[in-house]
DNA sequence: CGTCTATTTGAATGTACTCAAAAGCGGTGG
DNA sequence: CCACCGCTTTTGAGTACATTCAAATAGACG
């Protein structure tokens, strides 16, 4: 329950004297969030981007017929925010929730505002992170532009096979866009090329 | 022909002064390509970063089907590259191409890392090109999950309405993730309904 | 003007979805 | 500690949406 993950986290792009650690430090909120809970409301503002110290958390869009679109899941080491609401000040479109009890660390976006007046070296670091989110979700259009559901699927096995171990299959689902029956299908279908 | 276009492309984010303005123009390269001329071929590294003064490009990925997927559309004022591959120095994954005869201005990897290490202020320019990228990116997926073909096509063309000028159909439908044929009948039934 | 490609049209096919019901699993309270 | 409850997963049938293939038409470019 200290810092160390963050900074690690932050150290990985840019390297910090002990005064910048410090302000660093100063600007988040640590939080504790039971499993279930839902620390961003789609309507609400979204106030703050969160590192997950600890934990599993997801981010679902629910779409006009109640259905619940994964966005994105967020296990340690990873930041979640509903990224455009939370730039722009606007009301969220996702939310947030807890899979498991978590901690997190949370940044505000004034903090943030701030942070990147005082200490300019985070230019560098959320550059950084906001290229690495680019290239993956632009690797995520692709895909699902051009993978049938199984090979989508398989993919996700082995880029992610932490996550699968701590979300249900529907989640999983919702995220690769199929229904969950049909996941399940597939993975029937899967076992029997085995045997 | 000069470059008015991109200096206020940055001023729309970053204030530079007269020597910034120099050293960041001394670093780009002005090329003029045909309609129809590959500036950026699949399997070669990519070197560059493009913003187009002029023209339309297209950047696709090639399934193994063969099939061409079409990963984004650049108008003049907009940004083009296979970012994965430029910022990490390997081998593209997609093809860029002139849909019309343009002029278009290279930032090359390395002269990027020079401007960010001798100008910090595009830090934050680039932070911010990242962080658009990404949003509109992630909204795609989430549309791309949540909305039929149909109103995906209707999306594409509210929001897009100078590209839907000047690309084909079949570029669009491999954008949107359906069939050249499917996207036909979409808009034979569009029509049917107004009339 | 002729050629090449895009677009349209229609038929047959396939992939994935919806709906409904049964089985499995985990968490909670008695 | 066990029994029940709720949610996830599985299974199957019927359906819908979108694809593939083939052929005709229309448009664009040299």
């Amino acid at each position: 329950m200290n810092g160390e993950l963050i900074l690690r986290n932050v150290a990985n792009h840019i390297d910090l004297d002990a005064e910048e650690i410090t302000t660093f430090l100063s600007m988040l909120k640590w939080k504790q969030v039971k499993r279930k809970t839902l620390i961003l409301n789609s309507g609400e503002v979204c106030k703050y981007i969160s590192f997950v110290h600890s934990g599993v958390l997801r981010a679902f869009y629910l779409d006009n017929q109640g259905k619940q679109v994964t966005v994105m899941f967020a296990v340690n080491d990873w930041w979640i925010t509903d990224m455009y609401c939370f730039l722009n000040y606007k009301p969220a479109m996702m939310h947030i929730e807890a899979l498991t009890d978590s901690h997190i660390l949370q940044l505000s976006k004034k903090n943030l505002d701030r942070l990147l007046r005082t200490v300019p070296k985070f230019e560098k670091f959320f550059r950084i992170l906001m290229q690495n989110a680019y290239t993956r979700e632009q690797l995520r259009v692709i895909e699902r532009l051009s993978l049938s559901a199984e090979e989508r699927y398989n993919r996700f096995l082995s880029k992610y096979p932490h996550i699968v171990k701590v979300v249900t299959q529907k989640q999983i689902a919702s995220y690769l866009g199929v229904s969950p029956e049909h996941l399940s299908s597939l993975k029937k279908m899967k076992d029997l090329k085995i045997s």
